[in-house]
DNA sequence: CCATCAATTAGATACTTGTCGAAATATAGA
DNA sequence: TCTATATTTCGACAAGTATCTAATTGATGG
C-alpha cells in the first residue's frame, strides 16, 4: 500500500517534518515532486537542481524520514513519490492552532 | 490596520516562517497564541514555558519576522497576537505543492 | 570479470541557531 | 530621583546541519 487517505502523526513526525521544510532546497524538491503525477526520478531532480549527488540523497534521506515522501528502488535507479496525505496531515494540524 | 483577511507571501516570507515553524519552542508558542481569543501577554508565555527571558525575547522576534504575530506595547509590558491570516496563507501555499 | 554509472556513506568544514548569563533599556511607582 | 520590574540586547558557547570531495556500495552490460 502506498499512500493511506488520513495519516496521522505523532508530535515527533510533527517536528520531523516542520525541520524538513524549513530548507528552501527541500521545499524545492517537494514542489517538483508535486508536479508530477507519480513517481519522480532522483536523477530528474539532480539535473534541475545543481546540487551534488552528495547533498541531494542527505535531503532525499531528511524528506523520507520526516514521511513527507516514499522511496522505490529500482535496480541502481531511485524514484520517490510525495506522501500527499502526510502533507495534508501537517497542514491540518497546523490549522487548528 | 491589524489583521488584513488576506495575506500575500512572498518567497522569502515563506521560508521565514517554515523556518519559525521548525522550532519546537515557537511551535508551543504558537500554540498557546492560538488558545487566547485576542492578545496575549508576553510573561504569560514566560511563565508557562520555563524558558529565559533572554530566550523568549529572541523567539518572539523571529515570529515576528515572519509576520506570524503582531506585537502591541503597552507601556513596560508587551502583547502579542497570532496572525491567522498568514498562518493560512502559509498553509495554502503549501496545500497546493 | 571488468568497466561504468547511480546512489550512498564518510569525513571535513563552515554556517546557522538555540540557549544562557550579564548588561542595558524602559517604564511605573514611591 | 531612586527602585523595582519587564523586556531587549550583547557576547559567548554548544549543537545541529547544509555542503562538498572522496571513497564506497550496488547494479548493469560487455
Amino acid at each position: 500500500m502506498i499512500a493511506a487517505k488520513r495519516a496521522t502523526l505523532t508530535d515527533r513526525q510533527i517536528s520531523l517534518i516542520a525541520k524538513a521544510l524549513a530548507d528552501p532546497r527541500r521545499y524545492e524538491i517537494l514542489q517538483k515532486l508535486g508536479r508530477y503525477k507519480d513517481l519522480c526520478a532522483c536523477s530528474d531532480i539532480k539535473n534541475c537542481l545543481s546540487i551534488t549527488p552528495a547533498t541531494l540523497s542527505h535531503h532525499m534521506k531528511e524528506l523520507e524520514n520526516a514521511g513527507l515522501i516514499d522511496v522505490q528502488r529500482e535496480g541502481k535507479f531511485v524514484n520517490y513519490t510525495l506522501r500527499r496525505d502526510v502533507l495534508q496531515a501537517y497542514l491540518d494540524r497546523l490549522g487548528k492552532i
